[in-house]
DNA sequence: CCAAAAGTGTTGACAATACACCCATGA
DNA sequence: TCATGGGTGTATTGTCAACACTTTTGG
């Protein structure tokens, strides 16, 4: 608030505030999320998002890093690399069936890596392909957040270099366009898209005698780091129709 | 959260959920905001954004709209059409010095009205020009929610349609190209904005019937209503360097 | 030598800019 | 009839998509 309203705490409702997850990465050609099995009621045995409390002392994004840690078992320097994208809050009264909670959704974009390892207080960890997840039934309003991570990133693929949150520190072009392939279901012009990724200042920057084979026969290709550029000036826009 | 952590709500420390409002508008060629004088500590006798407590059955989009029309004295037909948008959720432990506030924050697009009557609760509300405002030490952490929420209506003015949600409900397409030219502080081209707009499906529908005059002088303009299409589709994008 | 993947060049279609011009109105 | 703002036409300029082609590797 931080109006002119009288400031009594105890004639407002308590509220528990939380952080919930949208982990996603790229993996055999298919964007996937990252689920953990619940263990209690309610949904006891659904799929859920990660996420948790607010600490006493901690912002919404110190804890999404903190239970990105804490319940997912990735490795830890890449959780302090990872790129957090707040998506929005969710308050709606009836979210959680046993009292109120408004909860601060984040996106997180990561490389593909091993399956993780369930660590701490999450039952169980799995990635699972967007397509399944959004078939399934959610824990609370977790196919909401989904839906609504899912289109952000998509979006935000056009205007913003966020792209690279999905490679590894050092990754290819190739690699780079099977991203944005991936995540708008779509194909692009290897020639065009190398181009307009070159031309936009700080999107990617080349490592100087990188050089690393992809698919095991080929060309090798030339390496590249993320730049210091977030906006994407001219956008990189996605066909309207797919293929 | 909602994970299968243990749920023991005095476990942790009571959060106070507060929203906090942006509420913009276009007048006299200049971005204007929506402020409050506090009356009381802290930050008594400084300047702040509207916004208020969430109430227990209240999501945070229904308290924007009730703090809209309690604290900012719009009148009641303007509220309920108006457009509003999250913007980010603050949850820095420190942001308030009394207690632990989250503040959900949203930007609000209102045409240009007169000046709001300060009601109910509200000390005194004054629409200020934007870089006044920007340049003046908001209460809390306002500068930073009005700076964020700046930034996001010039962006989001390039892929959306959301500028028409500064103009009233029968508007020219004059109108909109001042809404654009003013919220970027650029000159654009009038051809070719207007071929833009028109060629967009769903941007602006026209008035059979309507034409106004604008300046007292000139051709009576055609008039439009805001259309169903909420996205851009291709973008407006803003030129690099203004003029 | 062939397949596969990286990287370069070229062309033509289309879109956007810049700007000239006409129209309708008030003073 | 002039100033002012709305609206239309058009040529030039870029930009982007499409696709042919070269390069470098493994088998």
């Amino acid at each position: 608030m931080t109006a002119a309203a009288p400031y009594d705490p105890s004639a407002y409702e308590p509220f528990a505030v939380t952080v919930d997850l949208a982990v996603l990465t790229v993996r055999a050609a298919a964007l996937h999320v990252l689920l953990i099995r619940r263990g209690q009621e309610p949904y006891a045995g659904a799929w859920a998002l990660p996420g948790g409390f607010l600490l006493p002392r901690e912002s919404a994004e110190e804890a999404a890093r903190r239970e990105l840690a804490e319940e997912t078992g990735l490795p830890e320097f890449l959780v302090d690399g990872v790129h957090l994208e707040q998506v929005r809050t969710y308050s709606d009264p009836d979210r959680d069936p046993r009292m109120r909670v408004v909860s601060v959704a984040f996106a997180a974009l990561v490389p593909d890596l091993p399956e993780p390892v369930a660590g701490g207080d999450a039952a169980q960890a799995r990635w699972v392909p967007l397509a399944e997840a959004e078939a399934a039934a959610l824990a609370f309003d977790h196919d909401r957040i989904l839906a609504d991570a899912r289109e952000q990133v998509r979006a935000r693929l056009e205007y913003t270099c966020l792209a690279t949150g999905f490679c590894p520190p050092e990754f290819t072009l190739g690699e780079l366009q099977a991203v944005y392939e991936t995540v708008w279901d779509t194909g692009l012009d290897r020639p065009n898209f190398r181009r307009k990724v070159l031309a936009t200042p700080g999107f990617v920057q080349a490592v100087p005698g990188g050089a690393r084979l992809t698919g095991g026969r080929g060309k090798p290709a030339a390496l590249y780091r993320a730049g210091a550029a977030t906006a994407l000036h001219p956008p990189l826009l996605r066909p309207e129709s797919p293929q």
